[in-house]
DNA sequence: ATAAAATATGACTAATCAGTCACATGACCA
DNA sequence: TGGTCATGTGACTGATTAGTCATATTTTAT
């Protein structure tokens, strides 16, 4: 977490630091992003990221921390389905969200894939902590619904979350490497919608 | 590629330094991945590397083609389903095989999956191809799954890729995970058997 | 045995890195 | 005005990196 004194900053000053730091996190592997670039972009000393973080680990959980929040604050903006809504529509719902979300958060979004996908150099409880949180959210939607009959009880619950945890994680990748030639404008497209419709419709009634 | 000083080299001395980079660099992002600790622990020279090979880039690129080709070497070795299998068969086969090939060489896969699924800080040509190659083969199984009427024709060829591959790329994961504590031994468990066929099953019929 | 060709070596370069610290500059209050 | 505290600074340290190259050793052919 950061110390007092980057939080004192002018917010002008630390939204540019932040927006620099998250760019290099966003685009480089942990070990390769470089400090060192941050402050020459920034055009501050050395110095004052410590005066600011503790250490590269430091700002680093950080940066996570601000991408989840700014995420999880967009997610929770999009109005949600009606409460009738079954497991299908929640999860198409969800899917939405996410995709906006990193639609609107590009950067915030690259630095989460990277910090999640890939094992980190470090080990960190508050880290770890957030993946169960995330993991159990999926694990609870997926015991109620089988136990509302909206879910085929043959499945091990373990491994309904695996494959919709799966297909959701996947799916960013692969609109935004569908879309990368049309930047931007595709946030609410009837393409996109098609997409999550038929991604449902094959996770509901399968390929055969 | 090598230089052929690589390939002149003493068969024993040869594994012992190939099986020691596929460690470095398995367990390493390429960029964190080091020359000189490959070098340290083979107990050979630095500049060897540089008789054997142009490059870091060149080393990276040629055990990525040695890890393709043991795993490739080991699922063509495993029986194929016979001829008159359909999709989900032919699926469930190759989901099985490229799980035992993961586990008969670990670090070969570790390595792959590094290399694939994340991008490198390099692009390259013949890499591409492979990516390409891989892709156009699910592709291929696909279309003629569903022109045998094997497969619901609502669905996009590529979303049908899109599904499949997500599960297939994520599935070694999930199962390294979920048996870590058994090191080696659920090779051809029952348990895993088990969860292949769910999956299949689920691709098949929907979880609804 | 001798020459030539192939291979092995490790000190060295130039670059980069995270992190430190003595000092400078600024703000604020008495 | 003088003093105290927060903030900013950038040269510096020590470590590490990929890659080079003149030299040494070994192998091969004559």
């Amino acid at each position: 977490m950061p110390k007092q004194t980057f939080l004192n900053l002018p917010e002008e000053k630390r939204a540019a630091f932040l927006n620099i730091a998250l760019e290099e996190f966003a685009g480089n592997e942990y070990n390769s992003a470089s400090i060192t670039k941050i402050v020459e972009k920034a055009g501050i000393a050395k110095g004052s990221v410590y005066q600011y973080f503790r250490d590269k680990q430091d700002l680093f959980l950080y940066l996570v921390d601000v991408s989840n929040q700014a995420m999880m604050g967009f997610i929770q903006q999009t109005p949600p389905p009606d409460s009738s809504a079954d497991f299908f529509q929640t999860l198409r719902w969800q899917m939405s969200a996410t995709v906006l979300a990193a639609q609107q958060f590009p950067v915030h979004a690259r630095l989460l894939r990277r910090a999640y996908s890939s094992p980190l150099p470090f080990q960190d409880e508050v880290f770890e902590k957030a993946r169960q949180v995330r993991d159990q959210h999926f694990q609870a939607l997926v015991a109620q619904a089988q136990s509302a009959g909206q879910l085929d009880s043959r499945y091990r619950p373990e491994m309904v979350v695996f494959v919709v945890q799966s297909l959701m994680g996947e799916l960013g990748n692969f609109l935004q490497n569908k879309f990368k030639d049309h930047p931007g404008d595709w946030v609410g497209s009837p393409e996109v919608d098609a997409t999550f419709d038929e991604v449902i419709e094959i996770l509901k009634s399968g390929l055969a």
